[in-house]
DNA sequence: CGGAATCCATTCGGATACTG
DNA sequence: CAGTATCCGAATGGATTCCG
């Protein structure tokens, strides 16, 4: 428990390690990028399209408490980005299709790892807060 | 462009793939974790804090833009749901060192393929997204 | 069916000031 | 140094309504 180092330990934005090296130039877009691709919505609607094309109503089952408005916003943003595609087929009744373009089908083995890391550590993650929280009163 | 397929090609719900497999019951608590995780700051102090433990100044410089209020804030959220531990050391002045718990060190092995997806494709998303209000036009 | 538009509550989040 | 507290503008996001 003691403080054994004398030194000043901070060494910090000099000393980056080996891999994480985030050089600070790159923050800003990093953030942004990220920003764009880890709102509520964007992970789990990419996460959905893997099994293949689906349209706008099957997508509003499929990502439960989405509301018309974020699916219609998130999924324009996703297209715009490249990372999914859009087609529209002119007939009558409108068929809308959305699929994993070439750029979003590499972001989604990501999804997946963060998703299956997610899925894997929440209860963890749930025991641990629910601990703090007890801890706190 | 013609729509060949005559079948519902929906099937969605029912028939998903490989890997990806979301049981929609989990839905919930996923976007929950994604939430608490996937937030502008959480992952970029995950990834800061791999170099070592940190202090809080250190962490507000080498998060560059990062406030005070959501520093502090998101700090006690990481903490409390097990991610990275705090220690503070009673002296004056006081030293509080920041340090990536063990279930933090698993999410940010995730975290950095992510940043190094962002920091990848980061252009050509910047691209897409310009050709597209460029069109917009 | 596949959205777009408006309205409104909640939340996010920065700036500032203050404390131990 | 390491925060907390308050204020307040900006953005998020749901509910509802309307359109092609």
């Amino acid at each position: 428990m003691e403080t054994a180092d004398g030194a000043e330990v901070t060494a910090g934005a000099a000393a980056i390690g080996p891999c994480a090296a985030i050089p600070a130039e790159h923050m800003d877009f990093i953030r942004q990028t990220l920003d764009r691709v880890g709102d509520k919505w964007s992970l789990l609607i990419i996460a959905v399209l893997e099994s293949g094309p689906l349209r706008y109503t099957d997508l509003q089952r499929q990502v439960p408490g989405i509301s018309q408005r974020m699916l219609s916003l998130t999924l324009r943003q996703l297209q715009q980005d490249g990372l999914i595609t859009r087609t529209a087929y002119a007939e009558v009744p409108p068929r809308v299709e959305y699929t994993l373009a070439p750029l979003g089908r590499g972001l989604h083995e990501i999804v997946t790892l963060l998703i299956g890391w997610a899925a894997d550590h929440h209860d963890e993650i749930r025991a641990n807060r629910e601990r703090a929280a007890t801890a706190g009163s």
